[in-house]
DNA sequence: TTTGTTTATTGTAATATTGCAATATAAAAA
DNA sequence: TTTTTATATTGCAATATTACAATAAACAAA
C-alpha cells in the first residue's frame, strides 16, 4: 500500500487533513511566516529568503495555493503571493471548537 | 531526493510542521474527533470505529503520541488515549497570532 | 524581434508514508 | 500455567513526497 484510504473518511475529515498536510513542511511554514512579516509578497523574494532552489519553492507555493492557504496575483512579470484569511480562520475555528469541547472533559 | 531539508529551517518552523504533519491524515483527524466525542477513550473502541486494520490504527496513534497531540495511559489490558490540551492550545495560539498579524495587512 | 527576467513544468532519483498480514508482547482470566 | 484479550512491532509492497537540473512559458524592455 501507500495510498491513504481517503475515500473511507468523511469529506470534513479529509478537508482538514488536506489543510494540515499543506502546512506539514518547514519550508511551507517558513513561507507563511515570511508572508506575514513583509508588506510586499513577491515570489522572487521568497526564493531569495529560503534555502531551496526555485523549482522547489514553486512546488511548495503550488501546494499552499491548492489548499487555499495563499493566493497569487500577477503583477507584471512577477507574482504577488499573500495569505488567504478565510482559510486561516477556518483552521483557527477548528482548534477553537476543540478547545471548547476539551474544557468539558477530563482524562 | 525525497528527504526534506529540515536542518535548513528553524526549530520553531520544524516543530510546527511536525505538529501539522501529525494531523495531515484523515484517519488521525477522525481519531481526534472521536476522542472529543466520547467520555472513555479505549484504543479498541477506535479500532472498531475506524475503517482500518488494528496495526494501522496503532501506527496512527503512535504518530499522534509522538507529536504530543494525544496521551495514553494503561488501564489493565487496555490503553486509554486522550487529547493533550497543551498541544492543542499551542496550535490554536499559532493561528491566533497569525490572525492578529493578518488584520494589520492587506493584499 | 531579440534579450532578459520571473515563475511554472517536466522528469527523475532519493526518501517517506500508508496499510496490513503475521507475529510479538503484556496483562487479565480461567 | 494456560488461555484469552488488547495493543505494539516487524516486514514488505504500493504509493506519495521532496528536491532539483533542465527546460518551458509569459511578459517586459531594449
Amino acid at each position: 500500500m501507500g495510498a491513504s484510504k481517503s475515500e473511507s473518511f468523511s469529506t470534513a475529515h479529509n478537508e482538514m487533513a488536506t489543510l494540515f498536510k499543506a502546512l506539514s513542511h518547514p519550508a511551507r511554514i517558513a513561507i507563511v511566516t515570511y508572508l506575514l512579516s513583509v508588506d510586499s509578497c513577491i515570489c522572487g523574494d521568497i526564493v531569495n529568503e529560503l534555502p531551496l532552489a526555485q523549482p522547489t519553492i514553486s512546488q511548495h507555493l503550488k501546494e499552499l495555493k491548492n489548499a487555499n492557504i495563499i493566493k497569487g496575483s500577477v503583477e507584471g512579470t512577477a507574482i504577488c503571493y499573500c495569505l488567504n484569511p478565510e482559510t486561516i480562520q477556518k483552521i483557527e475555528h477548528y482548534f477553537g471548537s476543540i478547545t471548547i469541547k476539551l474544557k468539558n472533559k477530563c482524562c
